[in-house]
DNA sequence: CTAAATACCAAACAACCGTTTGTTTTAGAT
DNA sequence: ATCTAAAACAAACGGTTGTTTGGTATTTAG
């Protein structure tokens, strides 16, 4: 028990933050069956075993980066809502933060969207109270629009679920992100025509 | 070069589509890298090796799964867009399919939605082939609502988006799924309050 | 009835997996 | 300069992976 005590501070050359941006790389591009600690070890010019100073399994790892990733797009959706102050458009400047680091500025967020809970039995709860946490930024977004409340709950999640779709038909090629989050925001925010032709 | 040139008809205890029928269910309940060959085998008391007698790798029986997850799920979204004759209605058929299909009535059409195609790099193609042929019922669909052309693209991605999002959040003591559908789909359909407050 | 093709078993293959162990190097505090 | 903990190496562990091979019932067609 408690057989590190003697902590002192790490070292300047320490490569734990080099190892968590690795293997947000490669489980964003490969996901995370598919990724190998073998692989996360090459990415970071280490050996295998070498990983295991710093996390204690795969699914430490995983989960580390996980929680990294809620944190960051956190952060960030945070700082562009407190910018607003129409609800609308704290709403809408969440949806482009969102956006923007799902499908370019960050792989740790994108490990948040793609690496499913059921892919890792074992982190399940772990996962899922992160993203929870998560979205409950969206809960509180779209509930100060003053919706009838049986919409509130299929908005959010109708509007996370077309955002974060867009993780898999994005193009860099196409329509900037926040552009994206923008046209795909105005598809909920205004009717389409309702009338039969 | 041609091994095997003499047909004949397959026998009648011929247990591929029990094997098709296991694959669906794993792979939806645990992903395609979770599942092992040994899995389906002992999922279909069969040793893992005479799996091979029916596909000649582990990813021709997920192609195969996929492939007749879209052939199913896109017969049932077919029949129910035929039953309708006002575009809007035909859609909201077509969402309600979807749904139903995704989230309770078929392992196959769930595989369709949980595989990413950058999971099996090597049947990317074929994978991605398969989801467009299908998606482009949606395209169709949208499109006879009369719509400004450069909404139907991004209102066709939301709505997708928004369905398959369901597969995450769904569970069987909420909604159902032809009701999540519709509410979805109204979330679409009818305007956000546009006014600020 | 018989020949041939179907459908599977039984057993192994090499490669890879996550992880452990013992040792060595290296940086920072005294 | 010395000592200690941090951080990595080197090499292997047992187990699992997808797959192959050779043999054997079983069924169907002529």
């Amino acid at each position: 028990m408690a057989s590190t005590l003697p902590t002192r501070t790490p070292r300047q050359d320490n490569r734990r933050e080099q190892l968590l941006d690795a293997t947000a790389a490669l489980i964003c591009r490969r996901g995370y069956h598919a990724t190998s600690m073998r692989d996360i070890a090459a990415a970071t010019d280490m050996l295998p075993g070498s990983i295991y100073y710093h996390f204690e399994s795969k699914e430490a790892l995983l989960v580390a980066v996980y929680a990294e990733g809620v944190r960051r797009i956190a952060a960030r959706v945070d700082a562009a809502v407190e910018a607003e102050s129409q609800p609308m458009k704290r709403l809408e400047a969440a949806c482009v933060a969102h956006l923007e680091m799902l499908l370019a500025d960050s792989h740790y967020a994108q490990v948040v969207v793609r690496v499913l809970p059921d892919d890792v039995p074992d982190a399940r709860a772990r996962l899922t109270a992160l993203r929870d946490d998560y979205e409950a930024r969206f809960r509180r977004l779209v509930g100060a629009l003053s919706l009838p409340a049986r919409r509130r709950r299929y908005v959010r999640l109708a509007l996370l679920g077309a955002l974060n779709g867009a993780q898999i038909w994005y193009r860099s090629s196409g329509d900037a992100p926040a552009r994206i989050a923008r046209r795909l925001l105005e598809v909920v925010r205004e009717p389409l025509q309702a009338a039969p032709r």
